[in-house]
DNA sequence: TAGCGTAAGATTGGATCCAATCAACGGATG
DNA sequence: CATCCGTTGATTGGATCCAATCTTACGCTA
């Protein structure tokens, strides 16, 4: 409580989910707070003050620390500690590029095997973006649109690590959203992906996916570009 | 030293590199013995019985699996304990699934900036490969000429994921070595991918890499096939 | 005898303490 | 006045200890 703006004050644990270990706990949150922009790149995190914050020792916050090192979202150096990662204009080409590989590769083992009720669910989320207003909640509506259409691919590596890209491209989506309104989401985009999985058409879906995606780089590329950034 | 035979024995960190933390030292020399197969799908790894063995306490012990867990190379289960990852026919699958995903894209965004240097690294690599006999060595050279072929493709997070994707690969480019001679390596695809990046023939070099990705992928299907595994 | 509940041991998760390293500051020196 | 160097405080890495949980084995009961 002694620096009065800290932005580690944003880590409301409002969280209702269970944990089964702290170090869960703490990389849920820190996780969360890290894609939704409450703990904006360059933020130093102290481990002292994490555990205080948190109401556990040092030792669950290193390890959670160390878990989001591994998914890129904090860079920890030896002995002087772990920061947010930066957000830029290259990282979200890099992201954007991995997105743009893997993607597609999950859209097409899926399409063949997917089921009434994966394309219901589908759905479902679609409407449930329509009606969503806040930028955080869109986010993960977003990804769980995507992952549901990805869903019957099999191969969990490559689903885990297409949902781990996903919610690393949050941190972006969320500028996107606040510079353009959520029209630009592109609903439509989503709805069509959905049409042509329907329909057992790889190639269309493919293409729609592409082009969407496509899209979002190149709205992310011109926010950096007219930021200076 | 309890049990004679413990796969543990196989953990000779004779690596000569040198590490700023014991953390760094464990992951490194796990890691190693994973890959080569020192360390076989299914073995437990206990923390106790590794910090003992490595010389440190258990906490070092504790962040490396930690590290190794965001790898997928081994599975942590709270309470339980780890053990490394299991391989099968279904994981290769799904390791090549990504590796045809994120390869290709790499090496059309690599080839048009590869400098001669990058390209001469790569043929060394080559020849080296082609006298190299040890199985173990031979996996570190082919990881490493493929990512000379890749090297220029800027977009550090997209080549640290194809690079964690292609030593997941040694474990089973292991196999394939032994069943098959060291020939099957497809050194002429090597060449064939190098001959097409000097030339600039980003479609012919890809083409060549997804052939080769083929290749490989149903090597190991029919070993697993002919395994019953 | 099969099944369930319980108790003991083993193993991991978490807390606390100590050591090693880094950054910042201040004084000495050219 | 700038630079180098040692010292001090802050912070992380590592070790040790305690608590929580899981597994296994044993005994009781139906």
């Amino acid at each position: 409580m002694a620096d009065p703006a800290s932005p580690l004050d944003a880590l409301a644990p409002a969280l209702e989910g269970r944990w089964r270990t702290a170090t869960e706990f703490v990389e849920a949150v820190l996780k969360a707070a890290i894609l939704d922009g409450s703990l904006p790149g360059g933020t130093p995190l102290r481990q002292e003050e994490l555990a205080e914050r948190f109401g556990v020792s040092r030792m669950p916050v290193r390890e959670a620390l160390r878990q989001l090192e591994a998914q890129a979202l904090v860079d920890m150096v030896p002995h002087r500690g772990a920061v947010v990662t930066e957000i830029s204009a290259a990282d979200a080409a890099d992201t954007y590029a991995i997105r743009r590989a893997l993607e597609p590769a999950a859209l097409r083992l899926s399409i063949p095997r997917l089921t009434p009720a994966q394309l219901g669910a589908a759905e479902a989320l679609i409407l449930a973006m329509d009606s969503e207003t806040e930028a955080g909640r869109m986010g993960l509506l977003n990804r769980r649109f995507h992952m549901a259409l990805y869903a019957a691919a099999g191969h969990p590596r490559l689903l885990a690590l297409t949902e781990a890209q996903l919610a690393a491209f949050d941190r972006y989506l969320r500028f996107h959203l606040a510079a353009h309104g959520r029209e630009h989401l592109s609903q439509q985009d989503h709805r069509a992906m959905l049409a042509a999985a329907r329909a057992q058409d790889i190639p269309g879906a493919v293409a729609v996916l592409e082009a969407h995606l496509d899209r979002a780089a190149e709205a992310i590329a011109r926010f950096f570009a007219a930021r200076g950034g």
